[in-house]
RNA sequence: GGUCUCAUAGCUCAACUGGAUAGAGCAGCUGCCUUCUAAGCAGCAGGUUGCUGGUUCGAGUCCAGCUGGGAUCACCA
């Protein structure tokens, strides 16, 4: 059953039968912890169809729900908002419901796809702070599609070609003496990333000696011998000439190695990937059958157009003079190519910081002029940058921080601190090292998904990588001591079923707390998806795991005498952990059974 | 300069989309481990929600203006 809207048509019943009118704007809201009650309506809106006070109005509703409707055992009335206080019978229907639901939470699939992409990074030097950022909210949107019935793509487009690479290139070409990621032993990420910074170094010192022998700052970064190697690359790229592509395929290739490594760490997956080198010449026919449309309009030197000004933007170019497309024409192309791969999604999310927005919004005037019905559901999901303490990050003055390096720190610390409180001393070596990995990281990704994703939100590595308060391994921790609850009640062979559970007739108040907890999880998704935040499914889990705390300390259970309030107390202990569990999935992070 | 966006406790973040006395965590102080795991719980202290007006029964939330951050506005990606 559900149980906010039975209530809200009890409610609405009531209202009609005093006022004889059809209300249907009821503000239905969680009572405040200071007074006694679960739900509260807020009864000024009702003043005007009452032509009462709002006081009056609260207890004449709240006397009707009390004498008809089977729900509210007793109310009480705060200036104008009514306090329901329902009967514990009705909660622990509710949690009945909820324990017969081994799926609970999860909406089966209603045939609904959906697109989210993410990650998407540069070739030329490794993953950092802000991809992680991305690749958490990016996958844990995708998961949270999934559980509310969407067949969800992962997909990401890898920019892998441009001036950038050529850097990298050019670099390796001049100073590498053949270096590989085997020879070496670096990771391939960092070794081409390695060789960017090695461009920037010799540009930097060539622009100098030039501008010593007197040319101007900009002739000289023209005339800097390893710059002109680079656009040279770029050219002979271009032009698909075979040792360039070789050279560029093989550190690519490295890339792409050391990638794999991080997603695998990170614990995040994709589909399908699409490359630019690939796509970057699509959307060139769009543009110029929107031309022959009228949808866009060509310069006299050639170049093609759209006009936004009428949608309180401006002109913006989608193909030069020389016919060359621009990243937005790229844009365009891929997101055609991709609507043809998935010809049943509805709709695509870009998961792309917050700096594109401009981009963006362009980007989706522009398909919709071109008539394609899904371009309005299609999201850019923007968020924030991530600062350091010192302020930006800037890899010109690396101050990056490298996401390989912080997880090992993550999980370095989670290690130490869970050898320091010496809990698991029988546990093996493996599961010792799992048992740091699912801490660090959970750690490190309820830090950075915590946080609305549309704010910049500053990371702070000493307090990032605490792990008691507001933290990840807090809810961890919560789920393992319900597993050591779970398994001393397996020990003593104490078997719950739906029968047990039925004959339970009062409530403790923090049991209350916690079965209403639980009951909100299907909102929190629903909005969690609407809101395209993982945010709103983190705090709840915190929440969730914050009330069950209370509840433990309360009332130990294992002193209970009555058999039905123990066997009660073990099952909504083990739905607990259930929603603790899924809510956590959801956001990507695991949960052990002992910490 | 135009557009967008943000500003809440010393610090990091919430606030159910306009509702009650603005809540958590960290940091500080005080209690609670013969055990279902103290990575926890209970409590104290901490606020003119950047400023000034306005709309409303009611504003951190909506509107206007100001102050201060940030982003963006390339025939770059």
């Amino acid at each position: 059953m559900n149980l906010d809207l039975t209530l809200r048509s009890e409610i609405q019943k009531a209202i009609h039968s005093l006022f004889q009118v059809e209300f249907d704007q009821l503000q239905l809201q969680p009572t405040n912890a200071e007074f006694e009650g679960s739900h509260t309506l807020v009864c000024f809106p009702l003043t005007k169809i009452s032509k009462k006070g709002p006081e009056e109005t609260a207890r004449l509703v709240g006397d009707h729900l009390q004498m008809h409707s089977g729900l509210v055992n007793r109310y009480n009335v705060v200036k104008g908002f009514l306090n329901l206080v329902l009967h514990d019978s009705v909660w622990v229907n509710v949690f009945e419901s909820i324990y017969a639901n081994a799926n609970y939470g999860v909406t089966p699939a209603t045939g609904k796809e959906l697109m989210v992409e993410y990650s998407s990074p540069n070739t030329n030097k490794p993953l950092h702070l802000g991809h992680l950022r991305n690749n958490f909210l990016g996958y844990s949107v995708a998961e949270i599609y999934k559980s509310i019935g969407y067949t969800v793509h992962k997909v990401q487009i890898i920019n892998d070609r441009g001036i950038h690479i050529c850097k990298s290139m050019a670099a390796w070409k001049l100073y590498g003496d053949g270096e590989t990621p085997h020879r070496s032993g670096l990771k391939g990420d960092k070794l081409v990333g390695k060789y960017y910074v090695e461009f920037d170094r010799n540009y930097k010192a060539q622009c100098k000696e030039l501008e010593a022998q007197g040319l101007s700052k900009e002739e000289a970064e023209r005339q800097a011998p390893i710059m002109k190697l680079a656009v040279q690359l770029l050219q002979q790229w271009e032009q698909k000439d075979p040792e360039v592509w070789q050279l560029w395929n093989l550190m690519n290739g490295w890339v792409y190695a050391g990638f794999d490594v991080t997603y695998q760490r990170m614990g995040v997956d994709f589909e399908k990937l699409y490359y630019e080198s690939k796509t970057y010449l699509l959307g060139k026919e769009e543009v110029l059958k929107g031309v022959e449309r009228g949808v866009f309009f060509k310069k006299e030197d050639g170049s093609v157009w759209v006009d936004l000004t009428a949608d309180g933007l401006d002109q913006k170019v989608l193909l030069r003079s020389d016919g060359t497309s621009v990243y937005m024409t790229q844009d365009i192309g891929t997101a055609i190519l991709r609507f043809r791969d998935f010809p049943k999604i509805e709709g695509q999310v870009y998961t792309v910081g917050n700096e594109q927005e401009y981009h963006f919004k362009v980007l989706f005037l522009i398909l919709n002029k071109l008539g394609y019905e899904w371009a309005r559901k299609c999201y850019h999901l923007s968020y924030g940058m991530v600062d350091l303490p010192t302020g930006k990050m800037k890899s010109r003055e690396g101050t990056v921080v490298d996401a390989d390096d912080l997880m090992e720190e993550m999980v370095q610390e989670a290690a130490r601190q869970t050898q320091e409180l010496g809990k698991i001393d029988d546990m093996s070596q493996q599961e010792i090292k799992d048992l740091a990995e699912m801490i660090g990281l959970g750690a490190l990704k309820f830090f950075l998904l915590k946080v609305d994703p549309k704010k910049r939100m500053l990371f702070d590595p000493n307090e990032s990588i605490q792990l008691q308060g507001h933290t990840g391994p807090f809810i961890q921790y919560t789920h393992a001591r319900i597993k050591a609850i779970l398994r001393k009640a397996a020990s003593m062979n104490i078997s719950v079923d739906a029968n047990s559970i039925s004959k339970v007739s009062t409530l403790e108040p923090a049991e209350r707390e916690v079965i209403l907890k639980i009951n909100q999880y299907t909102n929190k998704i629903q909005e969690a998806a609407r809101e395209y935040s993982p945010a709103i499914l983190a705090n709840y889990a915190y929440e969730l795991a914050k009330e069950y705390n209370q509840f433990y300390q309360a009332i130990p259970i294992f002193n209970e005498s009555d058999p039905v309030a123990l066997k009660f107390r073990i099952a909504f202990s083990e739905v607990t952990a259930a929603t603790i569990a899924k809510a956590m999935a959801l956001l990507g992070i695991r949960v052990p059974d002992r910490m």
